[in-house]
DNA sequence: GGCTTGACTTACA
DNA sequence: CTGTAAGCCAAGC
């Protein structure tokens, strides 16, 4: 109906990302999938325009190794690792996720 | 309208 | 496990 075509890629991840369920992470590229593009960097080029106080939960991003996708001892890791452990995801390693992470499934232990 | 930049992915050595 | 290369495509200048 409307020509809403303002839905860009940007605001659709952004809203897929809202609903990963707690305690739970995707992967870049599932929601790059999701939204309807073959480029997994959009992703990450989409949460790194969110303001720190965003509701977004970008910490639940990961990529397709299974792990935070920044440099372990960064500030941002420290964060996103803390977040994830809060929320009960288990990490192997320091780095990481010990969940299945294609798509929000459940974590199979 | 063209060129550069990526919080990525997959494939291969 | 680590490292390098090519592909992918919206946003921003």
């Amino acid at each position: 109906m409307n020509h809403n075509r303002k839905n860009t890629l940007f605001e659709s991840i952004l809203n897929i990302v809202r609903q990963i369920p707690k305690g739970k992470v995707a992967t870049y590229g599932q929601i790059a999938t999701m939204v309807g593009t073959q480029n997994p960097r959009l992703v990450g080029y989409a949460l790194a325009s969110l303001k720190d106080d965003t509701t977004v939960p970008w910490f639940r991003v990961i990529n397709s190794r299974g792990k935070i996708s920044f440099p372990q001892g960064s500030d941002a890791f420290k964060i996103q690792y803390s977040l994830l452990i809060k929320e009960g995801v288990r990490f192997s390693d320091k780095n990481i996720v010990n969940l299945k992470i294609f798509g929000w499934s459940e974590a199979n232990d």
